[in-house]
DNA sequence: GTCTATATTAAGATAGAC
DNA sequence: GTCTATCTTAATATAGAC
């Protein structure tokens, strides 16, 4: 069960976890971001950073589900529906200034802790997208394929983006999201 | 300058660093892979950690222009050397099992630290391949922006590998790399 | 150049008052 | 539900012998 004072705090949780990773992201500095001194932290999440972080993975399940699967199943074409996927992830990751937490999880010190909720929401994102492009007329075989490319091109592009300083690999990659598919 | 018994523990550095991340990484985890006491690292990196990495990266940096670069360098068409650079890849990232040190620190609480190092080592790279794109017929534009694709295909599919639990992701982008250039 | 021993600081975590 | 105060453990880092 999570209450609605714990639910306040996720959107910071978020932040924190995005600036400092998972490893590096310390309670004290946690404390500090929400305003709520340690003791009152671990009232909320008994089971301490990775409580924590469970919950930033479920609340981020959750937007995932409201904003990009949701745009995959609005009714249109594929072309417009991946349009507004883009426009959600483009939301999500603030046009590739901040990096995806499950990215940070995967090439961090916990990614066995996290690896199956991890894989659940990568799987569901690329389940959705593909079933978007075999409804568009795609092999099952190729659906597959083209929906993990793009998930590539997506945290390839947040990658290159951080790492080369400019937001132009991102915005070109999420551009290009309904160019590519007929 | 850098001793020889430096260099000697540098690839269990850079294995110590892929597994645990930078900040998951402790000085006493590193003591054990290396079988040096901690004083003994510290001796040989007075900057401990820090100095430890970028140790690592000088080091990544001449392997990649020992392999990656070298393979793009060869004669021969643009497409057996991008297949060369492939092969390269695979085995630095050991066909996607192995993630890369630069997106672990970009993801890291310490991404300013190393921001400059990690952004020449990726600009090298992609340069290089916007070149030999560029003697192939394309434009500077166009070889730039391929080249970009390419790096972010490879670090996408090493993410995409990693959530996944499989690695078809990376080993399917490396081997489409000669296929795409035409 | 490596070790043992230790200093110092910070982190995670909890007790108990309000 | 939040706080101050504190405990415990682990991390970084160094001193000094060999």
């Amino acid at each position: 069960m999570s209450s609605a004072l714990r639910e306040k705090h996720l959107p910071t949780l978020v932040s924190v976890f995005r600036q400092s990773g998972y490893d590096g992201a310390s309670i004290t500095q946690i404390s500090k971001a929400t305003g709520l001194g340690k003791a009152s932290l671990y009232h909320h999440f008994p089971g301490g950073k990775e409580e924590m972080m469970r919950s930033v993975l479920q609340f981020l399940g959750e937007a995932l589900e409201n904003t990009v699967i949701k745009a995959l199943r609005e009714t249109g074409t594929a072309k417009t529906r991946f349009k507004k996927m883009g426009d959600a992830l483009s939301a999500i990751y603030e046009e590739g200034e901040q990096p995806c937490i499950l990215a940070i999880l995967l090439l961090g010190d916990a990614k066995e802790t996290f690896s199956q909720q991890v894989k659940e929401l990568l799987q569901a994102w690329v389940e959705e997208m593909a079933k978007v492009l075999q409804e568009s007329g795609m092999t099952q075989k190729e659906a597959k394929r083209r929906s993990e490319d793009i998930a590539i091109a997506i945290q390839g592009s947040l990658i290159l983006s951080q790492g080369l300083g400019t937001l132009t690999p991102f915005k070109r990659v999420i551009k290009s999201l309904p160019e590519q598919i007929n």
